[in-house]
DNA sequence: GTATTAAGTTAGTATTAACTAACAAATTAG
DNA sequence: CTAATTTGTTAGTTAATACTAACTTAATAC
């Protein structure tokens, strides 16, 4: 098994290359308050015991069996937050400092009893979903952006006809896997999108831009 | 705080020295599977941060700072117990190994709110004093059945010492917590004990069995 | 009351996971 | 395109907690 340590480092992989796919040794390190050198230490520890990729120099990226092991202890994060909230009577900001140690607690008969108990939830109150006994989450559908209405909050997920000239236009624009991106409006007519994100305060999108983005409602 | 081996240390310390009050070095390394010179280091290191009296080739003797962080380790683990038993639907037999894990938990409200929803439990349900908050147990009106005499009523408080063996052996005698126990007749030579109870007119306990008994004369 | 055995200690070593200092590679800016 | 900055690595150190081997003190046996 792995140490509370090798647990932490991947939770936090997990978490980080959510949005790119991968991490750089910096952001780790930034997210975990442990200096650089440290990290690179335990990255050639995990990519030995087969958790994530590492090569000197390039970004960190998780293994399948690393994230399925992220993925789990993810799992007994929620299962615990959701417990704590739903059978106990604590309150949503109570329980994160609580549910960082349960979640390294070895006993799967205790988190099994706690997703019985809570009839097996995918998703948790905020939507987040929580993995299954195999690590696999259930994301909701991806959505093209123009199938989106002005107030939603979404996240880049995929690209359609991924053009050269397509992902140039994207790149100018500072649009990318991940970014978050807010709808401000959207005009009936023609069926062009404002919307907004990062520093970008108004950015305007045809609608043949708009039906080759796909995104995950948040 | 304590580190998660202080507090083993210290659990193991607590319960070794129940009866006679002190512990050697020998037998806490054989309790805990730790050669001699790693406890005897700990033991220094311990003494050094006032939870245990230490001197060379002595018996280790608990501070009293010692023993009441000690109880409180012993309280989470109880509670916790407790919780999973009664609040999850855990068998008593399963719960040994997460409580183990629980009781390191840094969060007084999770122990506070287990303590609450199970009504602020004096004893678990084998009769075990749970200790409070401030580390103090609720022990003092029981005694060992060995040192009563005959004549005596009493009546079943608490088991110590709960193996598995011997909590069946209770079972096929029908003795188990708040059963009424006259004492009929004790041999001086072995110090067994001849008891009537319920429609038992008469069962014979050896000394083990009767030091192992904790009641309550009325 | 010495000899043997058991218990306890000292010294030196290993591993895990952190650190700093110094250097190297990659990226960014002018 | 070179210089400066940022990012990443190497090397060496530290603290906690374990170990073994060798030695000392205490307990027990005859």
């Amino acid at each position: 098994m792995h140490s509370l340590v090798e647990e932490n480092y991947l939770k936090a992989l997990f978490a980080l290359s959510k949005d790119k796919g991968s991490v750089s040794v910096n952001d780790l390190s930034k997210h975990l308050n442990i200096k650089m050198p440290t990290v690179t230490n335990m990255m050639k520890k995990m990519a030995f015991k087969k958790l994530v990729h590492y090569k000197s120099y390039k970004p960190l990226i998780l293994t399948k069996k690393g994230k399925k092991e992220a993925a789990l202890i993810i799992r007994k994060h929620r299962l615990t937050e959701m417990y704590l909230v739903e059978k106990m009577g604590f309150g949503w900001e109570e329980v994160h400092n609580i549910a960082e140690q349960i979640e390294h607690i070895k006993s799967p008969k205790l988190f099994a009893k706690m997703a019985e108990l809570l009839d097996y939830p995918k998703f948790d109150p905020h939507g987040t979903p929580i993995p299954d006994i195999n690590g696999e989450m259930e994301w909701k559908a991806f959505v093209k952006l123009s199938e989106c209405k002005p107030g939603d909050k979404v996240r880049m997920a995929a690209v359609i006809n991924t053009t050269d000239e397509f992902l140039k236009f994207l790149n100018r624009r500072e649009i990318n896997l991940g970014l978050k991106i807010k709808i401000k409006s959207m005009e009936p007519f023609d069926n062009t999108m404002v919307v907004k994100y990062k520093n970008h305060l108004e950015e305007t999108l045809s609608q043949m831009v708009c039906e080759r983005l796909l995104v995950e409602k948040f």
